[in-house]
DNA sequence: GCCATAGTACACAGATCTGTACACTTTTCT
DNA sequence: AGAAAAGTGTACAGATCTGTGTACTATGGC
């Protein structure tokens, strides 16, 4: 069964896929089957599709890349990746937040998961803008994320990249406010 | 027959209750056992699962309270009200949103109605910042309803209503960067 | 050569879901 | 009073879903 990536591995990406692309919904049959497995063998791997799920999130929490520009500017460049993001083919959305939208059950492992993704993007902002040296970055951090998440929800419902430029402006009125201004 | 309540009103209480409560997923027979009815009676007043989404996504649009206060304190009102909102009993996030992220398909009436809404918000928005006299009423509204949706994806994900305030005091900052000045 | 490990194919139990059929009862209007 | 309209209760067809059972096959290490 020596393939170039491990079984494991293989069904995981292939959740990755379809459970972003199509929901969380998907069956476990078109799972094994696009991934090339026996539902047996995708068991035997994941005890359920819950574990599965949650594998899958977990995998999605990747962490943001760091480079030595000033604050300010990591900081806009973020909301440009987003839209290029949003203007990517198969963008649908925050997976964290889609997965606790279609999960009813309050007390499933997707919550703690998504919180623990939104917290971490949170201290990225908050790094960067106690090195910007602004007064308040708990605060500051925080309307940061709404605007992301903000952008994330209209883009999807409005099916517009663009609205993440909108957010970007916001983004650098909220930054020169506090004292740190970015020359573009 | 005679109940205070036409039948189809009572049905499309009940689906709202239930499909914001616990989602669109649930079940039909859930909801005919809750609305006091048969199903078969259901079936004659809404054709079809689908049409009674619908019908209880159109519902949902109601207008925003207008008064005659300054546009900055009617806006910064809305944020406060956005916290009460988020602070209530069974709030689940947006209605609209969550149906969105529900039905797996792109071609769904909801999209529709769901744009429709964000849409007439971002108005909303608009005629204020225009009786303000802001120089670009376009881009602003749309920063503020991004702050607004990032507020209601933070408030579900971290189950804290508070960030209802931080969003407040950035609209408050934008307003300002834009010579709309709103005393507290 | 041998054997544990990994995987396959397929059927199936049991649950849940939408929508319909059928025979019956209650209400409302004139 | 009497007919039309509205509603009830229950069973069911047909689809889909998760998770398991069973018997079989390929493969790599020693």
């Amino acid at each position: 069964m020596a393939s170039r990536k491990s079984t494991s591995e293989r069904i995981l990406e292939t959740a990755d896929r379809l459970f972003y692309g199509q929901g969380i919904a998907v069956g476990v049959d078109t799972l094994a089957a696009e991934a090339g497995v026996s539902k047996r063998t995708l068991y035997n791997h994941y005890p359920s599709k819950d574990a599965l799920i949650e594998a899958y999130l977990v995998r999605r929490i990747r962490l943001i890349p760091t480079s030595d520009k000033p604050p300010a500017r990591q900081i806009l460049d973020d909301f440009d990746r987003l839209e290029r993001a949003f203007a990517g083919e198969g963008f649908r959305g925050c997976a964290f937040v889609n997965a606790v939208a279609e999960l009813k059950d309050p007390r499933h492992a997707a919550n703690a998961i998504a919180l623990r993704f939104k917290e971490m993007r949170r201290q990225w902002f908050r790094a960067l803008l106690v090195r910007g040296g602004v007064a308040d970055p708990d605060g500051l951090s925080l309307q940061l994320l709404l605007l992301v998440d903000g952008a994330i929800a209209a883009a999807l419902v409005r099916n517009d990249p663009t609205v993440a430029r909108a957010a970007r402006d916001a983004a650098r009125v909220l930054l020169a406010a506090a004292g740190m201004e970015a020359r573009d």
